[in-house]
RNA sequence: GGCCUGAUGGCGGAGCGGUUACGCAGCGGAUUGCAAAUCCGUGUAGCCCGGUUCGACUCCGGGUCAGGCCUCCA
């Protein structure tokens, strides 16, 4: 099945196809540790995890290489090392462990590679020292500089002219830049920060330097996707196609000598506002999931159009919760049904290859649910097996069915449902109604639900609404 | 000012030039001791104005509204 996707910077939806088959290569520019992540920078990872398991499936596990790095070189982590009195690495470590585990509880594999840039320092000075060799990049006082006008494509991913960069402009202009819109490759370090020696003096490097130096170093040039939040198009990736081009010996000012197809997420927001830490509407990753599974979340994620705004609100997490239930019931029903192989359905497989469309995919798990509930016991089989690969391809529904009804429940409360179940089947076998619906009551008051069925009572924990 | 999205039924959210998305909620029915769960059925949606067409939610033009980026930012 072909894969298409929506590039940022042929800005059409086209057939991917990789530059090698063997080894397809993708990118996602990662966090900066020196916090918690919140739920809006999850959206980026949760997505192209299912792109890396889609490319997976589509190439061969052995055949993706996929790497999200995390940046341990920043203004922020400074800031806080010296607030606590620590050297950074504490601090980026922590956190660096914080989010893999966040994420990890969102259901997204780990990454073929995550490099750090503290790791890569070497690859960083080099590209810098290639731009300058190459003509992009000057020194001065300093700082090295890449020189915007010296790539006549830059602009071309955003879709702007350096004309209207310059009348947008809002920051005051140094004094030692050539072109206003000329970026930092290099800088001196202020005294107390970490420092990396350099042929330009001690210091370290600019932001959009690390992606493109980390990219080259680790999955070599081209690659097949870049990915990231929207956001990031302008100055991040913009710059550096700038960096990654024309670092490169010979090069053409060709775009996809860098990265071959781009894709960008939109946004969330909360309760339709910009999550800002000004309103104080920011919801961290490792809060969230404290109150709700992961796959809930994961889910929630997923179900619009990676590209499409995303509003994050209460009565999505319910309605994703339920929905989940559906389908988590449809496969404790069939839990005695035996374990076939099936692969992906196509129509699931079809969806996902267009642009990622999740809400199509996840649509057709609820189809898929709905034909297992109501097949012929020949059928279930495969229906079951189909359900839970097709889940697998979007990370989804890989848990234990029954124990994703009772995950609200600890042992003592376990014992205690088990216990009025077994007093409930005596009262219902006596056909003691008034005991039996008194015992029901009980275990609602419980916020336990009891569900009848031919072999029994099956329960589960309520959902919140 | 420049660049870029989006506007679908009570809510979330897809595809499609003429035929059921899907989910949540609601309603009717089956089932149940009664419920729940499940199943079956059920909604004269498509921002506005033009145009193309035998026919438009779907294509084209214009408009309105909302959001994002242009500064660290997923």
């Amino acid at each position: 099945m072909k894969l298409k996707i929506n590039d940022t910077l042929k800005r059409e939806k086209t057939e991917f196809v990789p530059k090698n088959p063997e080894r397809v290569t993708m990118y996602v520019c990662g966090p900066t540790v020196y916090n918690y992540a919140h739920i809006g920078n999850a959206r980026p990872v949760v997505v192209f995890d299912v792109l890396f398991r889609l490319l997976r499936a589509l190439y061969g596990e052995q055949h993706v290489v996929y790497a999200r790095n995390i940046t341990d070189v920043d203004d922020k982590i400074n800031q806080k090392a010296i607030a606590e009195g620590v050297d950074i690495d504490i601090i980026t470590s922590k956190f660096a462990d914080i989010y893999n585990a966040d994420m990890k509880a969102l259901g997204a594999l780990e990454p073929t590679l995550q490099p750090r840039v503290t790791q890569n320092m070497n690859a960083i000075v080099a590209q810098i020292a290639a731009l300058v060799r190459n003509g992009h990049a000057y020194a001065a006082e300093g700082h090295v500089l890449f020189d915007v006008e010296s790539y006549k494509a830059y602009g071309s991913l955003s879709n702007r002219s350096l004309d209207d960069m310059i009348a947008g402009a809002r920051v005051e202009v140094a004094p030692y830049k050539k072109n206003p819109q000329d970026f930092v490759l290099w800088k001196p370090s202020k005294p107390g920060e970490p420092r990396w020696p350099s042929p330009w003096g001690e210091g370290r490097p600019g932001w959009h330097i690390e992606c493109s130096a980390m990219i080259e170093a680790n999955l070599g040039l081209p690659i097949d996707i870049h990915g990231g939040g929207h956001d990031l198009v302008f100055p991040h990736h913009e710059n550096e196609i700038a960096q990654g081009v024309c670092a490169q010996h010979g090069h053409s000012h060709n775009e996809e000598t860098y990265a071959r197809y781009w894709m960008h997420n939109g946004f969330l927001t909360m309760d339709s506002e910009k999550m800002s830490k000004s309103i104080g509407n920011v919801q961290l990753v490792h809060e969230l999931i404290k109150h709700f599974p992961g796959e809930v979340l994961r889910v929630a994620l997923l179900s619009a159009h990676y590209r499409a705004p995303l509003d994050w609100t209460q009565d999505l997490l319910t309605q994703t919760h339920k929905r989940l239930d559906g389908l988590y019931g449809a496969l404790r029903r069939a839990a005695d049904v035996e374990q076939v192989e099936a692969g992906v359905p196509d129509a699931v497989l079809e969806a996902l290859c267009d642009d990622l469309s999740t809400p199509r995919a996840l649509a057709e798990l609820s189809v898929l649910a709905n034909a297992l509930e109501t097949a012929e016991a020949a059928d279930k089989p495969r229906l079951k097996a189909q359900l839970l690969a097709a889940g697998a391809l979007l990370g989804v529904l890989q848990g234990d069915a029954d124990a994703w009804f009772k995950a609200g429940a600890d042992d003592d409360l376990t014992a205690k449902v088990e216990a009025l179940l077994v007093a409930r089947k005596e009262a219902r076998a006596a056909k003691n109604w008034a005991e039996a619906d008194r015992i029901r009551d009980e275990l609602n008051a419980l916020n336990v639900e009891v569900m009848d069925g031919p072999t029994g009572a099956t329960w589960k924990v309520k959902t919140g609404a």
